[in-house]
DNA sequence: TGAATATCTTTACAGTGTAAAGATTATGCG
DNA sequence: CGCATAATCTTTACACTGTAAAGATATTCA
């Protein structure tokens, strides 16, 4: 876990900026988002307090890289759960691939919607945003009819729009134990396996399928 | 703004703990929750910085108070959209009402479902949200045709967890700016009057209708 | 080789939340 | 009423935080 100090390593790190992320990543996954410092992430990395903003220039770039990093990921499993059935099965498992990533990675998922912490103009967190979206957008174009390239219509930005909306309040409320007091279920798993796919099934699968 | 300081109005307060819930709710409302910081709350009412523990026991006690008059609020709102309309309408004009509220107070709404600042046994709070979700709650039960005391059966359940989930994510894209690389809004009260009615439309009223 | 540059450390500062102990006022009981 | 007790607020202090500024060290490249 903790790299090597200052005196076994010489002065120079080597991969400093590649080891801050994961030092970053794996503190926010033991503790969670407000778990997360800069200057125990630098400690864990075997460095001193300043070294990271001369990376990043500061807590939010940082900050960034592990939200593009959660957003590459994100986009891997939406791509992931596309890959079979009919247009409207492939939606409804993004949907739960959505669901399913923030409650495996709830650190990196409370991150990635914390605008205030990220620096937004930053280009890998744009470029990994995109990668997700455009997994979205492409079944619900397969949905809609229309060609990959082309623009949504008014409908499908509808759907688009819904099925992220819900898949997005499902996992917040979950993560937050709001739904405990509704739905009987044992577990965070048992919510994601059967309690969201009886919703999307109520709001979508009977209007598609 | 500003109470008076020690000096003008002796040692003690009078009504200090409200208005501390008042200041920590004013700071939030100009400066989003991150903005809030207790020492600036104590400093608003004019007092030290050691002044709101006694009250509160801590930071989190005091948040606590802010979330649940923002429960109480949202409660009041949610009651008032119900009151007229099919029990379909009102359900969607309920959904209308959560996000309005989200987008009128981003400060309370962001911080009454960050349960790492609450002090979730904190009996005001459980109370207030209690009314929140029993104002929904009783809407479902009407267009399942159930008694209003009942237990709300499976499909009821996924339509209120359903409902919650799709306002709640809308609300927290919106505030996070997720949708303006979809949506062609103009602005965030566009996307509410305009673009969220039709999600609702597109995933409920067409079904309950 | 030597100068320029990138990388990391040291030091310092203005913040934060809150624990502990002291000062002041209000309250309730004889 | 008078006084002990309790409630309320202040002061002081401490361990944190992010980061700016300046110094130390290693790498790179002409």
């Amino acid at each position: 876990m903790n790299e090597k100090k200052t005196a076994e390593r010489g002065y120079h790190h080597g991969d400093l900026r590649d080891a801050l992320i994961r030092a970053a990543d794996d503190l926010m996954a033991e503790k969670g988002l407000e778990g997360f410092t800069l200057r125990e992430t630098a400690r864990r990395a075997g460095v001193s307090p300043a070294a990271p903003s001369h990376h990043f220039g500061g807590s939010p770039g940082l900050l960034t890289e592990v939200a593009a990093l959660g957003y590459r990921e994100l986009a891997r499993r939406l791509v992931a759960a596309s890959e079979t059935g009919s247009p409207a099965d492939r939606l409804k498992a993004q949907g739960v691939a959505y669901v399913r990533f923030a409650l495996d990675f709830p650190g990196r998922f409370h991150l990635m919607f914390r605008h205030d912490l990220l620096v937004k103009e930053q280009l890998s967190l744009e470029q990994a945003t995109g990668q997700a979206w455009d997994a979205l957008e492409k079944t619900v174009l397969a949905i809609r009819g229309q060609s990959e390239g082309a623009e949504l219509d008014a409908e499908g930005e509808a759907m688009l729009i819904g099925i992220w909306s819900t898949a997005h309040g499902f996992a917040h409320l979950t993560l937050d134990k709001k739904l405990a007091r509704i739905a009987e279920c044992d577990s965070d798993d048992d919510m994601l396996e059967n309690l969201f796919p009886a919703i999307i099934d109520t709001l979508w699968v009977k209007k598609l399928g």
